[in-house]
DNA sequence: GAGATAAAGTTCCATACGGTACTAAAAAAA
DNA sequence: TTTTTTTAGTACCGTATGGAACTTTATCTC
């Protein structure tokens, strides 16, 4: 039972297959139904497919709504959940890279959604915080984007949802345990 | 039992929390903590945040190694998965619009990484397939993907993932019922 | 302390991206 | 059949994006 996930062909066969018998296949796109059950991939793609439909939609209607690009919305739903962050943190906690926030902060600030001010205990970077303006508009955006989720999770149960829940945050949780490399030797050239 | 969801704060807040105490908290960044755990759109801050550290290692490892775009990559990946599909069965399963593929396919082409062919049976249409060369790519792919893959899953047991790979497996089936809207009355402006 | 190294943000620049408009073929309507 | 509408794929073009280099402040080393 220690770890046998690695080269166990038949233990991956079942985690890729991931419940396919329990499901009508014709129900599925062609396509689709291949990438759910004949990947070797199937983390990847679940957690792609589910993160674009979420996002897609949600990202036009705040770019029709408020004018915002992805990186500025990253920006202000991380500063409604905490205030007082700083790009950097930003960064971190998104991946988006520091050019892009940085640039994202700018308009943030012109628009008057955001102020900022230097930290006295370091002053190469600034504190961010919303405005009134700022925190309206992440309270308006909260509605369509838990309506989005509800929709898309419409299909379990709710002991299905608590236990996605459960599994997924202990792999978030997990994460500084990965490595980013992908290779370790791939110094070479 | 049926669909409290919606309205129950405390059920949404139990997966919000998703098995906080479960967790030490002193391991997560302050600002993960908070998504995790105080985000009411908890199902897509996990999703986001695991898709993003899959893909940002692994595209750039293709893009050192292969001189190739994302959409490129999609593009001989689903071929991989299944040969002789069209660029519009591409877009649809992957999300992606279809100027962004055609671009991709017009490149995979003059790499000779794939061909196609005018599908006789409508003349509007391509159908795609791999060269040697191409299918030598994806193959070469698949290790560091599937590695990746395992690198983020090591936390959870193999009893764990297969529950979380048929749950997640049960969401994407669910799709075709989800609606592309945010808001069916957004149509004026 | 002086010098080296790292970290926070910004700027520059080439390019990848996606909305929109377009062409040609197929399907549907008349 | 002819006309209208939809679908597959391409072209154009403005803009957002991210790598790399840069400035300034902190931190680490000796």
């Amino acid at each position: 039972m220690e770890r046998p996930i690695a080269d166990a062909y038949p233990f991956s066969a079942l985690l890729r297959e991931g419940g396919k018998r329990r499901f009508n296949e014709a129900d599925v796109d062609d396509l689709v139904a291949a990438k759910l059950w004949n990947n070797p991939c199937w983390f990847s793609f679940r957690i792609n497919f589910l993160a674009l439909n979420f996002n897609v939609p949600i990202y036009r209607w705040i770019e029709k709504q408020y004018g915002m690009q992805r990186a500025e919305f990253v920006v202000i739903y991380a500063l409604g959940l905490k205030d007082g962050l700083t790009a950097s943190a930003v960064c971190t906690s998104s991946g988006f890279p520091k050019n892009t926030i940085s640039r994202a902060i700018q308009k943030l600030l012109d628009k008057d959604v955001i102020q900022r001010e230097l930290d006295p205990a370091d002053l190469r970077s600034f504190v961010l915080c919303l405005t009134d303006e700022g925190r309206r508009i992440v309270d308006e955006c909260m509605q369509p984007m838990v309506e989005r989720e509800q929709v898309m999770l419409a299909g379990l149960t709710p002991a299905e949802q608590l236990m996605l829940s459960e599994l997924l945050a202990k792999v978030v949780v997990d994460s500084p345990n990965w490595s980013a490399q992908i290779t370790p030797e791939e110094h070479e050239e």
